[in-house]
DNA sequence: TTTGAAATATGATGAAGGTCATTTTTTCAA
DNA sequence: TTGAAAAAATGACCTTCATCATATTTCAAA
């Protein structure tokens, strides 16, 4: 149930939180970060941060999904990551003390708690699993982005296509993909017509279903045996 | 002056500390480092670790340097990451406790250390200062790759490899860039003939002078303006 | 110094995919 | 419900760059 209200949205309850970093808070930690925290609610397509503004906490999402994208010298927006309920964003450049190199959006409505950058730092002083948990983190979406990189450097638009719906397809887990055509190709790193093109070539090769903009996997093998591995 | 056997090198010493997330550490814990660690002198195009191999520790480079890539599917190196005196590599699999994604390899004889992973795990325990480092390093790093990403994504390989040169410059400092063209191909992400023909426009445009593999940028400046800011 | 292998370089060719123009569909506010 | 704007879709065209073939240079070992 989204709360469309400027309500407060109690830690305790929230859906996101067991499988998130914050999931390793004691009681009290909670309680604290509960009392201190901000809670809103955002329209789709607005802004949580900007590149080049500076990091003033973190953002939690308890419902929703932001995205996580840079725009490149001609305005093109490349998506590097989409958060949904659970996932923390703007912490990565709070650590290096920097302004944000990238920017977040919502990509629907949702519901998004912000804790300030003292707070935060304070209990991963004090909390040595949430600290490893965030290195934990940061280690592993280094990864993800070295994948990205080379996808990015050897593979067809196809191929990427098939493997961005495979990660889509864990993001939106039963629902179906609900992103804009260009949103979609800003993530696959390709011109908008061209990913309408090879959307339609799925299509017709059965391995997906399209009811207007929402796009249902019907057969996940195959995106499979397409990304490559 | 490269030690060519498998002699010692004192921590104290080393030119590359300074510069490094070692560089917090007081004189006892450097003095233990210095009695744990491994001394290595590595050929050339000797491998540090392989993809899937799991993480034992930390390498520290004191001299020479090292390449961090991802093998596509086809074999295709990806080159992710140069690393130089004073770096240290292998640590980031190694916090979220997986296999190695990427593969480190000399580009030069080198000498490099090699850090338990319980003493750096200890080490970070115990050291807030070098914690916070590390942390700092990581989210740079993660910085780094978006904007990698997004070159990949929006830019020509013209654009890239004056990008790539740029970067290079910094490594390299005031020695001639010394790399393969397969591995500059690698690290622009092109095809190797495709490199060495934009190598010869760059030549031809006054950008760059060339010695055999060696390559000195001649004007920087219009490296800065063909990357795009 | 010679010789063979690896690295570098060049040429020819074609496919992938970007761009621009235009049409069709969907969405949303009045 | 309708009309305008935004999003999606299609078509035509052309540039970029990968691939394959081959030539030339460099380097290191015999």
């Amino acid at each position: 149930m989204l709360e469309k209200s400027h309500k407060h949205i109690t830690c305790s309850t929230c859906v996101g939180r067991k499988n998130s970093l914050l999931g390793s808070l004691c009681n009290e930690e909670m309680e604290h970060v509960n009392a201190h925290k901000a809670c809103n609610y955002y329209k789709k397509h607005q802004s949580l941060f900007l590149e080049g503004s500076f990091p003033r906490g973190v953002f939690c999402i308890n419902e929703g999904m932001v995205k996580i994208f840079q725009r490149g010298d001609e305005g093109k927006e490349q998506i590097i990551h989409i958060a949904k309920s659970g996932e923390m964003v703007g912490f990565r450049s709070m650590f290096s003390e920097t302004p944000y190199r990238v920017a977040a959006e919502t990509l629907e409505e949702s519901n998004i708690c912000f804790i300030s950058k003292d707070d935060f730092l304070n209990m991963m002083d004090s909390n040595p699993v949430l600290r490893n948990g965030i290195i934990k983190e940061l280690s592993k979406e280094l990864s993800d982005r070295a994948d990205f990189i080379t996808n990015m450097a050897q593979k067809s638009v196809r191929e990427r296509l098939a493997f961005t719906m495979i990660i889509l397809l864990e993001i939106y887990e039963k629902e179906p993909i609900n992103l804009s055509r260009e949103d979609l190709a800003n993530f696959v790193g390709t011109a908008t017509e061209t990913l309408i093109r090879l959307l339609k070539d799925f299509k017709e090769e059965g391995i997906i279903e399209v009811h207007t903009r929402k796009i249902s996997v019907l057969n996940k093998e195959k995106l499979f045996a397409i990304a490559g591995k």
